[in-house]
DNA sequence: AAAAATACCATGTTATCCCATAAATACCCA
DNA sequence: TGGGTATTTATGGGATAACATGGTATTTTT
């Protein structure tokens, strides 16, 4: 179960750090960062899993680790109830597995470059077990808001943080 | 007791001391200290974890204790809630493991040089269980700040602390 | 046949490795 | 203790490998 008592970040697990600032091409390629690159091919998998960001716009996406969390999180709702058809539509529905070229390469669906309103450059920003991408100035508008919050918490932070 | 007074500290775990100033090249590399970087190298990482300091023109760097902690403090969060993913912005996509390449040496990205304003050389100062990376200039500023700050509360503390 | 997807190749830039050197530090032994 | 030698360290440079990115050719789809 996805929850506190069973942590899913193992501190041995590679997380998705940074953020990368990449072009996409007139075939609507996009190099993945290398970084974020190793850590998908981890499973041995050749697929970049995606869906558009619930509450961002942007796209969220990761590797196999992120999919099967997300089908977890799935299999823990009642069955028959709405909210469970909901996020199934909103996750599923709308998450694709986008193969992983050659070179590194993905090309983006039509329908998550709109959603993240992407024009030709994109920022891929880690978030530990997965990462979004984004449009680089929607991105820094976000990111602006973000440290804001951070700091808003900041004394609740620093209490439990060690001294970060 | 020792984990009274100081609740975040191992009494064994080795302390980032003293600070050292080194120069940046022309490829953009920079020295670690020794004396870090063998702490650094002591859980057998070859990597030195950074972010933009929350409240400097600084940049906050550690090893592996650091980024377990920061770790650990994301994961006591729900998963996917927008308050983690805002968290995980402006921690995650800020954070950086930088490569410590044969000679001991790290290249800043350039988020991390405009953010602490740095030029060609660096100060490394230690903080215990981290260090920070200043340009030589701010961080000289900076200190004289935190002195006159230090003697200005000085008396106030001595009549709590018996002796600092 | 046209369009899209995929494989393959080329290039400039950057990172990484390896070696050289000078200065500082640690070490050793008379 | 002193004085000389070895080792470590910071730093520079050349060679090599990796990466992002653009392009062309080939295959697959429809």
């Amino acid at each position: 179960m996805l929850s506190h008592k069973y942590p899913f970040m193992d501190y041995k697990m590679q997380l998705f750090l940074s953020k990368f600032k990449n072009k996409i091409d007139q075939k609507g390629r996009v190099s993945i960062p290398s970084q974020f690159r190793s850590i998908l091919f981890q499973d041995g998998s050749q697929k970049m899993f995606c869906y558009p960001s619930l509450d961002a716009e942007a796209i969220d996406a990761g590797g196999d680790s992120l999919s099967r969390d997300i089908y977890a999180l799935m299999d823990n709702l009642d069955p028959y109830s709405d909210e469970k058809d909901f996020l199934s539509t909103a996750l599923f529905g709308l998450s694709e597995e986008l193969r992983i070229d050659s070179d590194g390469r993905v090309i983006l669906s039509d329908a998550l470059i709109q959603h993240a309103q992407i024009i030709d450059e994109v920022i891929f920003v880690g978030l530990g077990q997965k990462f979004q991408i984004w449009e680089p100035n929607r991105f820094s508008n976000y990111l602006q808001e973000a440290q804001k919050k951070v700091r808003e918490q900041r004394l609740l932070l620093s209490k439990k943080s060690k001294g970060f």
